[in-house]
DNA sequence: ATATTTTCTGTGTACGCACACGAAATTATT
DNA sequence: AATAATTTCGTGTGCGTACACAGAAAATAT
């Protein structure tokens, strides 16, 4: 009940206090040049009415620019980053009239060296704020250095790396993500029944996101001392398919038991495939993200959960954070971990059509 | 790549048709008073270029006011409907500054008359739009007959009646959230287990949406041809908590082989209060809503899954979509059918925490 | 006491659009 | 042809705010 605006202009505010509108703009954006005196006397007005600024007249007369730089994996037009780009570009047409201008800058997942090459350069643009996927653990941080320095602000998307001084931080909490899997993934499996655990091998690199989403798998299956199963780990190569069904081909032929599988990334829809080729489609799998070819599998009925995060709305609300803190000063809420959604065959239809 | 906005004046629209600004704005607002030819003129280069308003000025001149009509049950501060409240409070700071105004009425959702009794109040008042939820089908359809008649448009929320020439609709699909609790709930129970199906007596008052969604949850039994379980329906009143517990005492003792239950409205909590005293907790329980005492019997373990449908976005949307509507002219979606989410234990704090 | 600097303040213009009012152009009437 | 009635049109003002600039007041220096 305390948000009654009762439409105070600014004007009001001069003729309460006893000033002129200039001085009452001074005192509201802090921009010095105002005696004690009548700050204190606006002050005084502010806080007793509950002014809260025409932020269509705010924005409309503003005549600040912004311009944000997004820095975030280069991927295909079916990947999951594409659902993080078109929260971002909803968000410069809703946020257009703000006069935000949103830059995309992309790196090379597999690569940490374009990660810096990328950030250097954008850096140069000198833009207002940052936001960042911090796939790589060093070299963010020393980035994140380097734009504290410059003043800077930044935030993170997907996932986080907690010793940096960011402003918001947008994505799934991985670990629950993982023990949901599990619990989904391993709910009256039949005794003895064997379960494939992949992995994609991306170089080298680590992604903190897997990791994290494996623990809490690996934690559910402790904590329920599921003896009864027998967990099958694999490695998955990131590029050569016909390896990985020879992999696959191998593994089935020396256990006949498998009952379930699990992909810790997009990529369940490969799976997917070659059990569909190797005509074991029967096995229950789960994956994660909306992929247009995962949906696919879930609505065949071959892949029977996917978990989903919301990739548009954590870009949306990014930049609307951005724009709540940057532009209108106000607070916000550093870390927001999004709904961890649970999809399958009968819900993913009204879920796709809501969008956001 | 469409949205391509290069700030396009109404100024650069009238230099560039050879017409005044006065004459492009009548063309846009289709006031009338143009002479064919400069209407021809405007229109052409509207075509051309991709105009669009800027809609922080356009609602910062209008002197419009709107004011929309809500038509809501009565309810208690913890039931599903303080939801629905919620999301039309937000929307109305949101909208704040586009001069809509948002009055509420309320009906008792057990009593017929009392909706035409209200109804017919609201319609003194002389809203621009109405927003109901249509609980009685026939006194809906005669009200909704009265508002085409007077021009005034409404939407719906929460159900829907198919005849009535509604602006929108937000809501569940509630066959289909039906049939997932039946999946959810009969996943893999055990040979000859007995399963209690839960109705509230609602003193005659049939509910579009229960009938919905034991529809959809039947429609699951049958088609996965379920006969090794045994369904056991029972009706709950809604008033006498002690009769209730006594019919349910009854019904376990001359069934020993319960393994579920659902209730098909949000009186889960009270279910799950009745089994704790019974000491039958180990019944898989499903239902619907977020109240706050079903949150908390998910959390305990005591509820296994509660189905959510989103309210306060419902409400937030019905008024959003009005304004698009009928302020900005903009072409909105009829149906809208909003996702089924499906909570556990696990994904029930972030969902929460995100809110909207 | 006056000149000079510094600090402070009031007013005017712009943002992009809606809308009212009066003027101009057109058509109808005498 | 002259005037009245009607249709069309152009301009000016305001919405609530930001911001620039000139000018007043106060503080400091001469």
């Amino acid at each position: 009940m305390k948000n009654q605006n009762t439409k105070i202009r600014i004007k009001d505010i001069a003729t309460m206090a006893g000033v002129s509108e200039g001085t009452v703009d001074r005192v509201l954006h802090e921009r010095g040049e105002v005696s004690e005196k009548s700050r204190e006397a606006v002050q005084k007005v502010l806080d007793e009415i509950n002014y809260s600024p025409n932020l269509l007249a705010r924005s409309l007369a503003s005549k600040k620019h912004y311009h944000f730089a997004c820095l975030i994996p280069m991927h295909k037009v079916t990947d999951y980053w594409e659902s993080v780009e078109k929260g971002f570009s909803q968000a410069a047409i809703d946020y257009l009239h703000y006069n935000i201008h949103i830059e995309r800058k992309y790196f090379n997942q597999f690569d940490a060296n374009s990660f810096v090459d990328v950030s250097k350069e954008l850096v140069k643009s000198q833009p207002d704020a940052v936001i960042m996927a911090p796939i790589f653990r060093n070299e963010t941080l020393a980035f994140t250095k380097e734009l504290q320095q410059l003043e800077i602000p930044f935030s993170f998307i997907d996932s986080m790396i907690e010793d940096a001084d960011f402003l918001t931080y947008y994505g799934q909490n991985s670990f629950q993500s993982g023990y949901i899997a599990a619990k989904l993934l391993l709910n009256s499996l039949p005794d003895a029944a064997q379960v494939l655990v992949l992995r994609t091998d991306r170089k080298g690199a680590v992604s903190n996101q897997t990791i994290a989403r494996i623990n809490g798998f690996m934690s559910f299956v402790s904590e329920n001392k599921l003896s009864n199963i027998e967990l099958i780990h694999l490695e998955m190569n990131d590029e050569n398919e016909d390896a990985n069904r020879e992999i696959l081909s191998d593994v089935f032929s020396k256990n006949t038991n498998i009952k379930a599988a699990i992909t810790f990334n997009s990529r369940v829809y490969r799976l997917a495939n070659h059990l569909e080729i190797l005509q074991h489609a029967d096995v229950r799998l789960i994956g994660y993200d909306l992929l247009q070819k995962n949906v696919d599998y879930l609505k065949q009925d071959i892949v029977s959960y996917l978990i989903a995060q919301r990739p548009e709305k954590q870009a949306y609300f990014t930049i609307r954070d951005m724009c709540a803190k940057l532009i209108q000063k106000q607070s916000i809420t550093k870390i927001n971990y999004v709904p961890i959604d649970i999809l399958i065959k009968e819900n993913i239809e009204d879920y796709m059509q809501f969008g956001e």
